[in-house]
DNA sequence: GATTACACGTGAAGC
DNA sequence: TGCTTCACGTGTAAT
């Protein structure tokens, strides 16, 4: 695995056997980290959820500025966690190992071992199949118009990373999970960590729930957080503590291991219950380390690690971060629910599920109006029936019209408006990010391919959907042709014109 | 509406429109209340989940004592309220008017109004149609063997009373929630409600949550919680202080109402977050009433009713409720959910969501598929599927075959083990279908796209993935070479040797 | 100023 | 026994 501690990096383990080993699924989301240019955060289950979040506010967000804010404040933490990737990746095998998109991808089990992210390119989840088009306005905040059909499904295993959904409309602490934030090089990160009420110390771990959706609430915190807190008022210390402790128990992967220091080294070491959760760790020992900047927490007396408060001693803290880990766990799984989701009313819990629901439902319906067609197949095909539709009357074209047009396809994502969208990074090591999306033509695939080929990049981290408008994105490429060091305007130009786009954007 | 308290009676209302309104949905959740033989729960946002999963856990549970424990409990509350679930039911009108199972009754902004329990009424969420049957361990506990998909759907507007997917595993803290419990006629529901450590006596409004779905867990708790209190410490002033605060804040339905007496005035009058919410209420006056009787609260020092620390006065009051509320709301709408699908592994959150997100990618892939046999519907005509019944034989070939096979699906395969994987599918009109899957390599993606293009198969709809794994899943490709006609055959093994995996698999 | 939503840290409970 | 899950009450933040 790349250690470049720029680019920012994920790796995923994949799921276990859903069935037998549920339990198991901790372990998919433990062992990745994000590595960006400004923080390196570690731990897939750390980040996951308030990163994607976190990026969908940025990309929400009018601005760009976001990853400009604070690039001073990068650290590479815990780099000697980059191989734990390697360890997460060769594990890896997702219960669905095919990944398409409708199973692997949308696999939250199946880990993505890497992805380098970068601001530009994460969706909201419009769903590649939806039988309602109409995603709703937090998709349509977002600048990039791809619908990402594709992207979703696969960034559902990067959003298990990035995912929050915390609240499109209201809020969103940022969790404060410092991978989240620093993954995108917020010099705020460290605020974040800290300014978070109660849990202060220990918040980074966990769910950073919720930098929501909402652009606006992002960019507003962030800038906040800065003006308030100035650079960082624990960035060094929780950087550093975070680094040597992920020196220390980066061979355990076990989010327990290094809790608190006093109790934690008890049980979890090879507990595997996460294949490394390098980060966790290093919040644990954030947690340590990290200055009890803020203990204004409501009641719980932030005994985190379990001597404070004198309670049942060490207890807590074990239980803290297990309580941690399942927080992000289920904010990962309610991420990755929504990305999947393609009508998507708001960001907030209770919605995605609702809208999770509705859309089961509407699926169930289509299923069953399709297998009454299929029935009903040759004599008379539009008049199948649609039995549980009462509403569709021409059911079988309806359905199969949705099929065809949303189907996989984002509503929002009106190709036409938007010629061609072309996003290029680049990041240290000549790894190159990449978005590009416009509209869906017959021969714009393979010329980009051979566009990307030519310019010597090699794609090792991409994810391409042809629905409903064409969407590249491309997280790690690293130009092989050393010699010419490409700029992100050749890049940019060449995709385009690749894509006879080009002027367009 | 019936009043018999026999019988088990639901109203739903259909959801507002969704996208407006989302907001709604706490309102439609508000107003529904059960009604038991022994109890009579108001507010649908009370009971659901806790009330569900308690009848799970009961079902389960082998032993049907449960019911005969405290039949005495049973207390007429908030009769009152009946007359609202008529107005909710007027006001019904699903987004979604279908009335099909899957439609309206999976609806969860449908809200209940009126909900007579009976004991076996709920059933285990097998969904009607699912590709996967073996629904869960969960399900096969329960006695009854409806899978019930019908039923299940109009419990899911039941659900969202009475659901609690807790933990299946796991334990579940009873909740507390009276209602639920008390609809059940349990005495031991006051023990409940003060038994659950910290937050002692504001329980019993929110989630009650934990009754899930295991059977021996409720009926330990409860008979622990029998023989430990006895009968019911705070019993009698719960029900009656909640009774009596129904009646005096009735006609608000509003839960904020009766929060705590000093703050609570406010706002919440007629602010309809919920239809009604009588329990709320209630548990908030039992809040009031309740005596601390167990403030062991980790931190939170209890100061529910805001002065009691002292802390920002009044405030947390107003928030506790909220926060019960929502997560009642959420509870409810993950129970759903569940209900919903028809797989669930296990009964904790992250399964549930887990599940849902498999389920839904199962969902996609089955409309794909069937969309695909619809397209192609008079070539074969015999093979009228039912993609989404595995177990059916007449499957059509391709689908059955891409589902029981791995399609886009098969947990099992790992890329390493597996080092390539090609599906090919040929549909009407030159349309191909592709399944890909196989370890990544650096010279994959582009070799892969010259080769469809060599194939003369032109993508339209398609998700390349580079993440841990090569993944191409092409969903429509059409051999823009009119002339050659391939065979699958030649594309898969143009693709492996393409991939370099050739003969591989 | 009020409401809503969220993450947090806890104690409890079931494995 | 430890681990996990859960509900809870909080503080914080956005609306």
């Amino acid at each position: 695995m790349p250690s470049r501690p720029n680019s920012m990096e994920v790796w995923m383990e994949s799921s276990k056997d859903e069935e037998e080993e549920e339990e198991e699924e901790e372990e998919e989301e433990a062992s990745s980290w994000i590595q960006n240019n400004d923080i390196v955060v570690e731990n897939k289950e750390d980040i996951e959820m308030g990163s994607l979040s976190t990026f969908k506010s940025i990309l929400e967000s009018e601005s760009n500025d976001w990853y400009i804010a604070n690039p001073t404040t990068s650290a590479a933490m815990h780099s000697h966690l980059f191989l734990q990737p390697l360890d997460s990746y060769s594990t890896s095998c997702s219960p669905t190992p095919s990944s398409s998109v409708f199973n692997n991808n949308l696999d939250f089990d199946s880990s993505i071992h890497n992805l380098q992210v970068n601001n530009n390119y994460f969706l909201p989840p419009t769903s590649s199949i939806d039988t309602i088009p109409n995603n709703p306005p937090l998709v349509e905040s977002f600048d990039f118009g791809c619908e990402s059909g594709y992207l979703e499904s696969v960034f559902n295993k990067g959003s298990w990373i990035f995912s929050d959904f915390g609240d499109n409309n209201n809020n969103n602490q940022f969790g404060t999970n410092n991978g989240g934030f620093s993954a995108f090089g917020f010099g705020d990160v460290n605020s974040f960590l800290f300014n978070r009420s109660n849990n202060m110390i220990l918040k980074p771990l966990d769910n950073f729930d919720s930098i929501g959706a909402q652009p606006t609430l992002f960019q507003k915190r962030a800038a906040l957080r800065n003006n308030n807190i100035g650079g960082n008022n624990s960035n060094g210390s929780y950087l550093n503590s975070s680094v040597d402790d992920v020196n220390n128990d980066n061979n355990n992967n076990n989010n327990n291991n290094s809790e608190v220091n006093e109790m934690k080294s008890s049980s979890s070491g090879d507990d595997s219950i996460d294949g490394s959760n390098p980060d966790y760790d290093s919040d644990e020992q954030l947690l340590e380390n990290g200055s009890s900047s803020i203990d204004q927490n409501g009641g719980s007396s932030l005994n985190a690690n379990g001597d404070l408060n004198g309670k049942k001693k060490g207890i807590p803290a074990k239980n803290l971060m297990a309580e941690r880990r399942r927080r992000k766990k289920l904010n990962d799984r309610l991420y990755l629910l929504r990305s999947v989701v393609p009508k998507i009313s708001k960001m907030d819990r209770a919605s995605i599920l609702g809208d999770a629901i509705e859309y089961l439902k509407e699926l169930l319906q289509d299923v069953n109006e399709l297998q009454n067609e299929v029935e009903s197949t040759s004599s008379t095909p539009t008049t199948a029936l649609h039995p549980l539709s009462p509403t569709s009357p021409g059911l079988s074209n309806c359905i199969k019209e949705e099929l065809c047009t949303n189907a996989f396809a984002s509503p929002l994502s009106s190709p036409t408006t938007q010629p061609a969208t072309v996003e290029v990074r680049l990041r240290e090591g000549g790894a190159v990010n990449i978005h590009m999306f416009c509209a869906r033509r017959p021969d714009l695939l393979l010329p980009t391919m051979r566009a990307m080929d030519n310019l010597g990049l090699d794609i090792q981290q991409a994810v391409i959907s042809c629905f409903n408008g064409f969407s590249l994105d491309i997280f790690q490429a690293e130009q092989n042709k050393e010699g010419q060091e490409l700029n992100p305007d050749q890049i940019k130009a060449v995709l385009l014109e690749s894509s006879g786009f080009n002027g367009m954007i």
